[in-house]
DNA sequence: TATTTGTCGAGACTGCTAGTCTTGTCAAGC
DNA sequence: GCTTGACAAGACTAGCAGTCTCGACAAATA
């Protein structure tokens, strides 16, 4: 998520409120820059932070995780998680995409059968290896409630839909798909199916699934 | 939702936690059954939370809807509403589906295409109702929260399943679907991507929208 | 070294909500 | 008239997000 939350070692967070660092910056006034006074930001509290969240989050069985428990368990003060967070979900969602792979970029072996196939399989394998699974599920859920996390989560999730358009926008243009077949569509298949087995947890996700699921959509919208 | 929510004009629901109407019949004594005493039950009281909260569900804009805000609108206290309903979900779930069609009757046409067309486009069409449509988003984000909410909201959506499955199920009997067409699977892509677009609203459920996704279905798993 | 600036942990506090409990009232049957 | 149970009103508890305050502490500067 670097284009939502460009962390670096000591940057903030790009979705702060107030940026006490960059207070002094004031553009059009020719304030002289004085770099840094103060005490510096705890690197050590803030991994422990998300690594509280996300310890939290892959626990939680369902249950909301607090923000107390999460300050608490990483043995530090409330208004430390709110001086570099402007949300829970701002939390959250930094825990579970701090060790994400960032770069989602589909495959591209030159068969559509091949990339889609591999793509469903992948998004269904990831998302249920257990550390991520429990974490992602009790986010979605918070995202129900939290506008601002949902907003969030939608430029998280919108990397990754991009990435299997233009996998299927390749195949168009060799002609593994009708010209006129709708892309966004099958997208949204892919990803319905997914979250809505994900949350609801009825159905399996399994490699099985994902290989039927490719070629059922690569089949229903062919060429002539 | 009667197969959740048993009312009749003097039946408690169902989920009671207690039910006092009950508590004299204890079964294996053979106590002598009183039909009744004390004041009944109010019909206008029932009929006014339902109302209220339908409506607060339908006007609420992503606001969740409070327990305080469907007995002050409905001119009753609160502990009537829970004296019937043992949560708030139950309230708003029962709100939402008392006046909704319960026979969920899938189309019989004989041919499958024209069935599931006609299923799609209707399940579609009835989520976008401007009544409906606010109410069952908000109580899908309220079931997000509420285990015991998503439980009743799972017997709601399972009835809906059903019909489609049987709708299928007769299409792959009749030969127009493979033989071994995964049904649940494409269940799942039809209401995946209604939920998916429904909830998002990143696009759009009209009638085009559902017969491509009828047509690609049908022709993604047929008969070789 | 002393001062300033800004972070730290701790925890009190506000505001909101679900759900419970209490109170005094009212209606239906005995 | 008495009992029973529904009723409206509203106090109350418990849990949570987010704010505010406090005294301690660390980095840069004078």
């Amino acid at each position: 998520m670097s284009e939502t939350e460009p962390r670096s070692e000591q940057a903030a967070p790009a979705v702060r409120t107030q940026q006490p660092e960059r207070t002094d910056q004031t553009p059009e006034q020719t304030a002289p820059t004085r770099p840094h006074t103060g005490r510096r930001r705890n690197e050590a509290a803030h991994r422990a932070i998300l690594d509280a969240a996300l310890h939290l989050l892959a626990d939680s069985d369902g249950t909301p995780v607090t923000i107390d428990a999460i300050a608490r368990t990483a043995g530090v003060g409330k208004q430390t998680v709110y001086r570099w967070w402007p949300s829970k979900g701002a939390v959250l969602l930094d825990a579970l995409t701090d060790r994400a792979d960032q770069d989602v970029r589909g495959p591209d072996t030159g068969t559509l059968r091949t990339d889609l196939r591999t793509f469903v399989a992948t998004t269904f394998d990831a998302a249920q290896r257990s550390t991520t699974a429990s974490a992602l599920r009790t986010l979605a859920r918070e995202a129900a409630r939290d506008p601002h996390l949902a907003e969030l989560m939608q430029t998280f999730t919108a990397t990754r839909r991009t990435a299997l358009r233009e996998l299927l926008s390749r195949g168009r243009e060799r002609g593994e798909l009708a010209g006129d077949a709708d892309l966004e569509l099958i997208v949204d298949q892919v990803y319905g199916v997914f979250w809505y087995r994900f949350l609801l947890g009825h159905g399996p996700l399994d490699p099985n699934t994902a290989e039927r699921l490719a070629d059922s959509l690569l089949t229903g919208n062919a060429a002539d």
